[in-house]
DNA sequence: TTTTAAATGCAACCGTGTTGCATTTAAAGG
DNA sequence: CCTTTAAATGCAACACGGTTGCATTTAAAA
């Protein structure tokens, strides 16, 4: 599907900087951090730039995979929409080269601790991707 | 074992500002955002705490529990040292009151994906705290 | 083509992160 | 208890992302 139609399927207008984000972050599993963001659409004002990430997160089409020291990475959603956010994925920062991925969980995760109610779980792992051990 | 004796068992010096900081975080295992730290601290320059705060994590005296919109959640340590930094737990975020906490896991959590080696995995929880379900 | 709610750009403010440098101080050694 | 000095602290300064208000522009419905 190309970025316009994931665009109208969420309930959001087509403008220049949504697809330029689509387009930034690709088609992959692959999370990008914010100053890179910038950098590649510099072309807009910043406050589009945080105004429309937030509207892209909230409509379920990208996903702050992590914060890490300040730093901020996003990635695109796989099938989430306004009302249902779901990432049954792990996030995984290789510590050599700095890609940030989305992966897969082998199963989904429970966790249960007394007195408490959990409602969601992230998982944030770290190592060396595949490229670099 | 007082404020004072932890930090010289981690090879710091004693200082106010390092006793008011373990004073602030107590002895539980809940973790304070940082706003609330620097209003407790607020006779201390903020360089200063940011510095202290780097160097107690260093010695494994504290660690950040959670980044969250921007905002870092500090905790004490249960058993680190400089050069052994473990923490077999996750960390929880009530939804309703807001407290974080560190939590026990269950058991050691182990992932694994193709070509990757993962050398550290971080949980992070939502839901109610006791006190608020 | 007209209309209008939504999106964008711009200015402005805030708080945190970060570094350099001068001054103060913890604590080791005598 | 003094002296000494590496470490800690305070202060200034800058960078940068988050956030809001408001005027202008624009996507897209009618
Ligand atoms: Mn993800
Ligand atoms: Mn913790
Ligand atoms: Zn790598
Ligand atoms: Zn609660």
């Amino acid at each position: 599907m190309d970025a316009a139609t994931t665009l109208k399927k969420h309930d959001l207008k087509v403008t220049k900087i949504r697809l330029a984000i689509l387009d930034a972050l690709g088609k992959t599993e692959l999370a990008k951090p914010y100053a890179e963001l910038q950098a590649m659409l510099a072309e807009f004002d910043r406050t589009t730039l945080y105004r429309t990430l937030l509207a892209l997160m909230e409509k379920g089409v990208i996903h702050k995979a992590l914060e890490e020291n300040g730093e901020s990475y996003y990635a695109l959603c796989s099938d989430c929409s306004i009302e249902t956010h779901v990432h049954d994925h792990m996030h995984f920062k290789c510590t050599t080269c700095g890609v940030v991925q989305c992966l897969d969980l082998p199963k989904r995760l429970k966790f249960s601790a007394p007195g408490i109610h959990i409602d969601s779980i992230e998982v944030f792992a770290k190592g060396q991707c595949s490229n670099c051990n």
